[in-house]
DNA sequence: TTTAAAACATGATATTTATCAGGTTTTCTA
DNA sequence: TAGAAAACCTGATAAATATCATGTTTTAAA
């Protein structure tokens, strides 16, 4: 048992950190793909890898980034912190997605936070390097385009979730998110672990509330908790929880 | 009286519908001045003006796009259907703003409807030829890209009041981003005309709720109306609310 | 100009959700 | 490994908001 783990942290988790970005298959996940060779090379030479480890930082709202992660492994929160004092997650990042170049492209300090949510093996392209690529290859900064205009179709549909939905419907619409977008562990839960006050941030609601609607969901089998993670028992019933059929349940 | 309107009417609606994008002034407000001059004058010749009633649809969510519009002049409201079967106000669109940029760039049905506040004057450009400008000028497609970059921001900023914020203080919210986004007429009032109902389709929330605070506001001088318009009388108790002071007021 | 429809308004009530207050369990750390 | 801190949980209550019902005013259309 503990063999058959550690082969599986190998295969996620190379532990030749400072590879190249030429040899890297995250990269082919990316608008990173886009770059010329002599592109891929310069980007390799100026990056620089980091390990972030569980609950570390990436970035702060309010500070600048000064160039865009490519992450390698791991799962991290983006929020931001509300008027009200409350934080709220807008998205969730992993693998084979980049970070920050909302921020990169308007040259502003970042609006967002990123907070590790397990161990983390991140790359970190300079600024300078994705803007000179930006301004001279076509081709990327089509694909950094479409990147944008997906994220801002996301951003569209949280919205109106958020003005539109009951806790319970977000809560519902979370957890089939969570399944859709997450890889399932050997137990059949969803690999990823989120304090109950993660989920209370990303549908934006007490802590509380967020306790006992789960509670509530477990007590009608909807889902089953695998230690620290969830599995979901009946996705039918949470579809029909997020278009609001209540009280069928 | 009828002469002073009509002078103004002649101003803001210039009735030389088919004028040349080269002279165009509202095209300087849009990623659209990084055209080349050829580049504007092919997109003269394929573009198509169009006058579009208050009321009426520029589009619908779920149809093709197939371009771009320019707004020359009027404001639209920009909406989604939520599964709850009610329609949340994204974002309005005036004088000045492209619509339509994300559909084109995804290669998608718009995920969003559009439909006319008042009056407006738009041209339309069609798909093959910002595609082509896009591809060719980097200027341009690095400015559609910032573009794209702040109305990712600002569906953020929205994400965190609808999840956060409560009902008052999204409305106070509205009414101050009204008051600075929108002209004042010559009444003192914000020159835009939303029904409850609009008001309650951007803030998320029943139309009796949307009315009840708009009377107590009202009531509170906070507010007055000015037929059809509102008028902002007290923008620093608004900021309070929006910021959560509730029970002081 | 009359009439129908839409928009606006308000009260009563039900539902949803937050807050407060008090617990238990788990996790981390000295 | 003990003790502290964090996370989790539950009940009682208050506050916010939706819903329903009903009436008035304004707008648009015949």
């Amino acid at each position: 048992m503990i063999f058959i783990r550690f082969s599986i942290y190998l295969k996620s988790n190379p532990p030749n950190i400072m590879s190249k970005c030429e040899q890297c298959i995250v990269r082919q996940f990316t608008s990173l793909k886009h770059l010329s060779k002599e592109e891929v090379v310069r980007m390799s030479k100026c990056k620089t890898s980091k390990i972030i480890k569980k609950g570390d930082v990436l970035f702060e709202e309010g500070t600048p980034i000064n160039g865009i992660f490519c992450i390698k492994d791991g799962v991290c929160k983006v929020s931001k912190m509300s008027e009200n004092g409350r934080n709220q997650i807008i998205s969730l990042i992993q693998r084979g997605d980049l970070l920050g170049e909302r921020s990169l492209i308007s040259d502003e300090v970042s609006n967002l936070s990123a907070v590790a949510l397990n161990d983390m093996e991140v790359c970190f392209i300079p600024k300078e390097e994705i803007i000179r690529d930006l301004q001279r290859n076509n081709a990327f900064s089509m694909s950094v385009l479409r990147d944008l205009a997906t994220s801002l179709k996301n951003a569209d549909n949280l919205i109106v979730d958020m003005a539109q939905k009951t806790v319970k419907q977000r809560l519902a619409e979370t957890l089939l998110y969570l399944h859709t977008k997450f890889d399932t562990n050997s137990e059949g839960a969803i690999d990823i672990q989120l304090s109950r006050e993660d989920f209370s941030n990303i549908i934006g609601t007490a802590t509380e509330s967020a306790i006992r609607l789960l509670s509530e969901f477990k007590k009608k089998k909807i889902i089953a908790f695998k230690g620290k993670n969830i599995m979901i028992l009946d996705s039918a019933s949470l579809e029909k929880i997020a278009q609001g059929f209540h009280n069928l349940l």
